[in-house]
DNA sequence: TAAAAAATGGCATGTTCATGTGATACCGCC
DNA sequence: GGCGGTATCACATGAACATGCCATTTTTTA
């Protein structure tokens, strides 16, 4: 089990109070995994690493956020996605909700591409397969302190074929400059009126760009400008 | 200037058709690169390897989709980003539009962020640094034949990060099923009586349910419920 | 430089909408 | 049995909208 305590300390004072030299670029990194031998030695790992800290590795998603909530703030956390009780997956949007700011970088015995994409589209910032080579924890950590998203060249495939799905093909409707910002208003909800004084402009010209955005979209009224502008993001 | 013939013998045959044993899983590859050395050593490096084959290697795009036009049909195309006349992003359209299955592994020399993502954006499968090793070479056309898309962590998560903001955390309204029934139908662009008309209903229950909707949505406007329902995804 | 496109403004009219204020009826549930 | 939610229907009214038809000025483009 894990050998955490009930209730933290603070634990985010524990490495400038400590009495190791102030790090102020030191790196707090939490361990989640149920193997106990694992998580030890990745904890090992992390904190023989200059620039690197592991005060907490614990067994379970629950202790985890039991320690955020004591206020704990680790920039980065080892999530395995296999975790009795919570999974890891269930448990990204809870860190998250504790703390927005922590990283999340999950870890995987094998390559299951389902569910490292349902982890990263929860908001895990990367993976990390396991058993892994000190050299590659190190490097995944590095990758995402420098703002990266360390994965496979196949589950980016994945991300980015979701991705490209979603982008839609971008018609082009002619639609002037004014006639865009119109629609944008629109979209937002504006009457005429509004949108006149919102441009220093007559209502009448207004009623013009509409008209002539209807046209150009082929509608008739402003739901269905609205619609085929949030669709086809034409804003 | 890339020493290619105005004109290209069907070239897909050639592999099956050569002095070597017919090799049936041979991977074609194109390069577009305008550095003539840098070109000619990295269709060296493909040619020398077993299982790659680069029988094409042009220094503008113009050329290689004049080349798509007479049929050729690789399986991957390295494209410089930054060609002179039609650019490497400008290209990867008319390439897929000529060639559907063929991938497109871009070519940059330095990780200019935002390019790449245009470019993995306008369909390419992913990219490579030069000068890369001819090691690194064949292990980014390894990952696209593997289904994969070859990118840095950095890239990796301007992808993500884009495709996560995408999706939208579904909040509840508490809408009937009736609701959204009617929902649906005003993003349709329906007008009231044609949606009282679809349901076999009054006016007046439409009226009423819309009503119901525009309250629990917290909008005034036709407008505002159909932005909220697009945007947020409730139909 | 002439033509085309965009931006601006106006008047008028019938239509549709948003909202206030009702009513009746059904259904699940504590 | 009563209470809350849903679904249905009704009348009324001022506001907003869609559309027809028109004119002037500026900017862009051929």
């Amino acid at each position: 089990m894990a050998m955490t305590p009930p209730t933290l300390p603070p634990p985010q004072r524990r490495v400038e109070s400590s009495l190791a030299p102030p790090q102020p670029d030191v790196l707090t990194i939490w361990i989640v995994e149920d193997n106990d031998l694992l998580r030890e030695s990745i904890a090992h790992v992390l904190n023989q690493t200059p620039g690197l800290c592991c005060p907490l590795d614990v067994a379970t998603c629950e202790t985890a956020l039991a320690a955020l909530d004591d206020g704990a703030v680790p920039e980065i956390i080892l999530l395995d996605i296999g975790l009795p009780g919570m999974s890891g997956i269930d448990g990204i949007a809870p860190i998250h909700a504790r703390s927005p700011s922590t990283q999340v970088l999950m870890l995987t015995v094998h390559e299951d591409r389902d569910n490292v994409f349902e982890a990263l589209c929860a908001g895990a910032s990367g993976y990390l397969l396991k058993p892994a080579s000190p050299a590659r924890i190190v490097e995944a950590i590095e990758d995402i302190r420098r703002g990266g998203s360390p994965m496979s060249a196949q589950i980016a495939r994945k991300v980015l074929d979701m991705f490209t799905r979603l982008a839609v093909p971008q018609k082009d409707y002619g639609l002037s400059q004014r006639e865009r910002e119109v629609l944008h208003l629109l979209v937002d909800g504006l009457t005429q009126k509004r949108i006149a004084e919102h441009l220093f402009l007559s209502e009448h010209t207004i009623n013009t760009h509409i008209r002539n955005i209807y046209a150009k979209l082929h509608v008739h009224s402003r739901s269905g400008a609205v619609a085929k502008a949030l669709r086809e993001r034409l804003i």
